[in-house]
Order: structure tokens, then sequence, then C-alpha cells
DNA sequence: CCGTACGACGAACGATCGTTCGGTTGCTGC
DNA sequence: GCAGCAACCGAACGATCGTTCGTCGTACGG
């Protein structure tokens, strides 16, 4: 499997060792740094597609070598959707985000959503791409469901107050808007130009519509 | 791999013998219908994590009786692959969506994906979820890749003629555009009530927006 | 300058992968 | 009623999977 191009002999970004004040020696890699590592070969060839061997290959070391810092390819799947999963929750406990009318709420979340999008851009996207296989997948798909629920019941509310034009049913609306927006990691790549008016963008793209009107 | 729930000793649909005209057999399975059954495993568990044992038991044969109606499992992947990408590209050669101004074409083009896309529902989720590890998902990438390069296309027309708000970067609306029609595979599900409004009503909100200007 | 702890490594484990093969069964056309 | 063939199956193949283990080299604390 994974019959993907096979990358030259990458050269490797290592975290330069130091000496801890209490003499602790900390290891050439850390664990997120090999995360990183991870995660980008998981979206590359897709999590099922990838080996450890893939893995190791791509941090310079061997495969039982990397076995000596990572505790196994289920964890490392866990740790990465931990972080995507954490970053998306924290925006529902900002402040903006639980004060004021349904539809100013939303607005900053879909904004704050754009932004942890593309600054946790490897994270986010394996998030997206779980299908439910082990345990681990099936506890992150609830954790993202709980989260687009919190956004569809407030979608809801926005309807309820009046604030959302009439005609559009509130669950596909909801839908709609979460697939605009998590399409974004799938032709988005950091450090391009304008990367920091797209939230806006984003934001005012999903209330004036793309196209006019007819 | 693959620790989905054990699904039940799935019951099999046979479609029943039957003779032909010229006395030639008809295979117990035919291509067509052992495809569905491949390609409604490969969405549930994704591609990679599905075995042949997988398909196979699904199908209510052995593995080795599988072996009997298909070729491999790339080939089926190719199969599915082709039936998405010919129902979408079909859509292009619609009088509809090569005479007119942009604009329209473009709202014709855009209801008729969301009917395939519900339509041909299995077909292309799976080419939606293509990575890129063999030659074939490659091939399909790129003919997706043309496919969406049309419509971005279009979309620039559009803008060019004047017919689309301005302020809006036509690349940024035209992915936006594919991704928030594309999304649809995420939650549809054939059969539910309102199904043949669906591509009026996505042709509408991405026209209106989904929330009201501030 | 020695002892040691840690990072890297080769080799191998059982399991499962996609695929092949030879043989059995049961229906069909003649 | 017999020959033939399509459908099916059990067993096994080489390869690769995720994971484990014992060892080696070496940089660092003492």
């Amino acid at each position: 499997m994974s019959a993907a191009p096979a990358q030259p002999p990458t050269p490797v970004v290592r975290t330069r060792r130091a000496r801890g004040e209490a003499g602790a020696r900390r290891p050439v890699y850390d664990a997120s740094s090999l995360l990183a590592v991870a995660v980008a070969e998981f979206n590359t060839r897709g999590y099922d597609a990838t080996s450890m061997e893939d893995l190791s290959r791509a941090a310079g070391i061997t495969k039982s070598s990397f076995y000596h810092h990572v505790s196994g390819k289920e964890e490392l799947l866990k740790a990465a959707l931990q972080r995507a999963l954490d970053g998306l929750f924290a925006i529902l406990e900002e402040p903006a985000a639980q004060e004021g009318p349904a539809l100013r709420r939303l607005r900053h979340i879909i904004r704050r959503q754009v932004e942890v999008l593309t600054s946790e851009l490897p994270y986010v996207t394996l998030l997206l791409r779980v299908r439910g296989n082990t345990e681990t997948e099936r506890w992150a798909l609830a954790r993202r469901r709980a989260f687009d629920a919190s956004i569809a019941s407030l979608v809801a509310d926005a309807v309820a107050d009046g604030e959302v034009r009439a005609g559009v049913e509130p669950s596909l609306a909801a839908r709609l808007l979460s697939g605009t927006v998590n399409s974004i990691i799938e032709w988005y790549r950091p450090g391009r130009p304008g990367a920091d008016t797209l939230p806006d963008e984003v934001v005012r793209i999903v209330s004036e519509g793309i196209l006019p009107p007819p």
C-alpha cells in the first residue's frame, strides 16, 4: 500500500539537545515535533494507508527508533484529534461566543472557526477525515458532532429570533454553513498572501451569498 | 484493522438468475450490484481500511468466490470513480451548461451537480475522499480538479461580465462554492423528505447567503 | 576518565493484507 | 442422462502490517 511517491531521504528538523537546569536531558525529538511529522503523513496518504515505516522514514529514523518516542499509531492519532478538538471547543468558551444575540455569536464563532482551521490546519484536516473504524475515531466523531450541534442550535436560535432571512430551513442552513467552513481545509495552505483576511471574507460570503440572487 | 462494529451475516440481495433469449446465463451477481456493495463498504470504513474479506462478507460469499466476479480491489475503486466522474462531466455537456450568460450556466450546473451528488451519492462520496495513493486515485484526482477548474473558470467569467457582486475574489468564491455543494455528501441520505427541492434550495442559499448581511 | 542511561538500530514476532489455485457442487442445454 | 460450465469454497501464497526485543554506540554526569 501507500504507493505514493517516495520522498527523498527527508532532512530532519531536530530540536537541538538542551540540558535542563536540573540536569535532565531532553530527547532529540520532542513528542510534539514527531506528532507534527506523523500528522503530515497521515494527511497526505490517509491514516490507514500510512505505515509506521512511512512515519519513521519521514522523521529520519528507523521504525524501531520511532517506537522509542511514541507509544503506537493510534496514540498519535488520538493526540492529533485531541488537539484539533481542543482548538475548536475553546471557541465556544470565549465570551463573544456566549454573550449577545444569537446571530452575533454565530458570526464570531464562524470567524474564529476559520482562524482555528488555518492555524491548526493539519490537525483539523485529520479530524474532518476520520471515519470511525476504531474507538478513538468514534470518540472524535462524537465530539465533532457535538460541536456541529452547538452551531446548529445557534442557527436555530437565530432563526427563532427572526435574525435570519425566512425561507431557509435552519437544519439545512447549519449543515451547509459547516460544510462551507470546513471545506477550507481542502485548499488552504499556510503562508499564502491574504490569509489574515480570510476569516472576514468567509463571514461575508456566507452572509451575502456567492452568486447574486436571481 | 477495520475494527468497526461487525455487521450481522448480511442478507444478500441476489438478482434472480435469468435465462437470456440466446441461452446465455446471467451470473447471480451482476458486476454493478457487487460494485454497489463494495462502494458502500468503502464509504463506511474507508477504502484502505476495507479488506476484501469485508467486501465478500457484505456480499454474502467467501473471499475466493468474490474474486470470481471481480478482478481486484483497485478495479472496483476505478469503476466506482469512473461512474462518479462520468455523472459529473455529463453535466458540462448539457446545452444549458454551454449556452447563455455565465451566471445562468453556473446556476444550472450547481443545480445539476446537487442532483448528481444525491442520485450517485455513494460513488461521488468515494470520489471526494480519494487521496492519491495509487495511479487510479491520482487519475481520479486529476479529473476531479479539471471539473472544479471548469466551474472556477465559469465563476471568473461571471465576475468579468459584472454578474457577480463586487468584493468577492473569484477564486475564493469558486472554492467555497464547490466546498459548499460537495459537503452535501456528509449528511445527505437518500429517501429523506424534501429531497427533490434540495437542488433549488442550495442554489438559493449560495445566491442569497446563509446569514443576513451585518 | 569511567559508568551509565538513552537514542538508534536490525531482526523478528504473529496477524492480516490482496491474490491465486485446485477442487466440489449443482444447474443447464443438448 | 450426460457433458459442461458457472458459482462457490477452503487453503495457502508472499508481502506488509503494527509492535517488541536485545544490543550497540556514545555523550554526559560524576
